[in-house]
DNA sequence: GTGATATATGAGCACTTGTTCATATATTTC
DNA sequence: GAAATATATGAACAAGTGCTCATATATCAC
């Protein structure tokens, strides 16, 4: 027909148990946003480089513009997402800031995605 | 001075054994890659709400839609994401399609992401 | 076959994001 | 104090992303 857009399906072929019983466990708009900012830090190239970078060894801002061959200054706006995000702390030493991982939790969720990546290959 | 962009650290500050030890152990760019697509596809508000429905519950486009308050065509544009990114996969019963988490693996990644954000409370 | 419906997909557009460049801040050295 | 240097930050711009709308495809019922 599409004489107008269907907006949602017909009811018959809804599973409206499922989707009562799903929404009804659903967690607050909060935890949902903040799950997808956390996994946002992770999804892009320069930050998994930086966050492989300090799973090895904690680093100053330099020694990974060095290392990953960009920009102190690009390299210190990601570390400013990783912050933001709670992914990296950092400790000063006179002019050098030293970065590292935050917790467990952050090595074990990188972990986890790279044990994913490898068995597909 | 500010007369010209400085593009790298002088070199006295650089920590050279860490960043030479650490590029020796660097992998290649299409694991880099790889592992930064696979966080992107957890990287959204939507997919984070359409991964966290089928953790609870295989799901037909249609149930996510009413479950969402979203469109069709939103939803099935995000699957072929979480597809393409092989979080998902699906089988097909006469005009339905069902969708179910890939494997193991996406639900303690999942999971992991979520303790980490529930203990920040 | 036709009509209805579930899902998929391409174009368009607003919004977001990552980098660059210029500049600011902080600390050390003189 | 001034100069040098490590890092941070704001503006600008190109590239990417998510939604909407229109339309296509596939399957079922007749």
């Amino acid at each position: 027909m599409s004489k107008n857009q269907i907006d949602r399906c017909e009811r018959n072929v809804i599973h409206q148990n499922i989707v009562d019983a799903v929404s009804g466990r659903m967690p607050d708009d909060t935890m949902i946003y903040n799950l997808a900012e956390f996994f946002k830090a992770f999804g892009d190239l320069t930050r998994i480089r930086i966050l492989w970078a300090l799973s090895e060894s904690e680093m100053c801002v330099c020694d990974i513009s060095a290392l990953l061959n960009m920009t102190p200054s690009s390299i210190s706006h990601q570390l400013r997402v990783l912050k933001q995000a709670r992914l990296v702390k950092f400790r000063k030493a006179g002019k050098v800031v030293y970065y590292h991982l935050d917790d467990i939790h952050i090595r074990q969720v990188f972990d986890q995605g790279w044990q994913h990546i490898k068995e597909r290959q």
